[in-house]
DNA sequence: GCCAACGTTGGC
DNA sequence: GCCAACGTTGGC
């Protein structure tokens, strides 16, 4: 059965386009307990993924991913000289845990107020007030709707 | 750059 | 286990 999520990234730390390029990535870096859950216990390959780009002007989303490896260690909580080191990370307990995506299709940009003035939306998490998770459940009828909005015809597959 | 919201840390 | 202090996220 496939669920469906929402991933944020910052444009100028990794954006679409540079997943385009790479075929896949590992979603390194998340340092949040829910987010890990998530990503941990929840997401299996052959999801389907809202790439978006936070903390740009607008923010939006880019495009449609899949997740192409189930969970394993972060290893950057690991390495002393990543960003993402974490010194309570050990091999035995390695704290945090990471999901390959790999790009599925870009679509027409959706911006967030665009998504903000789509009553079919409400209840979305990403537009709840406050939040913050940057992997988060979108319901199959939000996908859909957000897809169209983004120029598909439907959910890619 | 501001700041609200939220998560984490650590003293007690 | 409470909660104040602090750090981060991310829209605006």
């Amino acid at each position: 059965m496939t669920k469906y999520w929402l991933m944020k990234s910052e444009p100028h730390v990794y954006p679409w386009e540079q997943l385009e390029i790479d075929g896949s990535t590992h979603w390194d870096g998340v340092r949040n307990y829910q987010a890990r859950n998530i990503m941990r216990d929840d997401m299996s390959v052959g999801d389907l993924v809202l790439y978006y780009h936070s903390n740009c002007k607008p923010p939006h989303v880019a495009g449609v991913a899949r997740v192409c490896r189930d969970s394993y260690p972060d290893f950057t909580a690991l390495d002393s000289n990543s960003k993402y080191f974490d010194s309570k990370a050990t091999p035995d307990n390695p704290r945090w845990m990471m999901v390959d995506i790999e790009p599925i299709c870009p679509i027409d940009i959706v911006g967030l107020p665009e998504l903000r003035l789509n009553t079919a939306l409400e209840g979305m998490p990403l537009l709840q007030r406050g939040q913050r998770l940057s992997v988060q459940p979108v319901s199959l009828e939000h996908f859909e709707i957000v897809c169209k909005m983004g120029g598909l015809n439907a959910i890619p597959n």
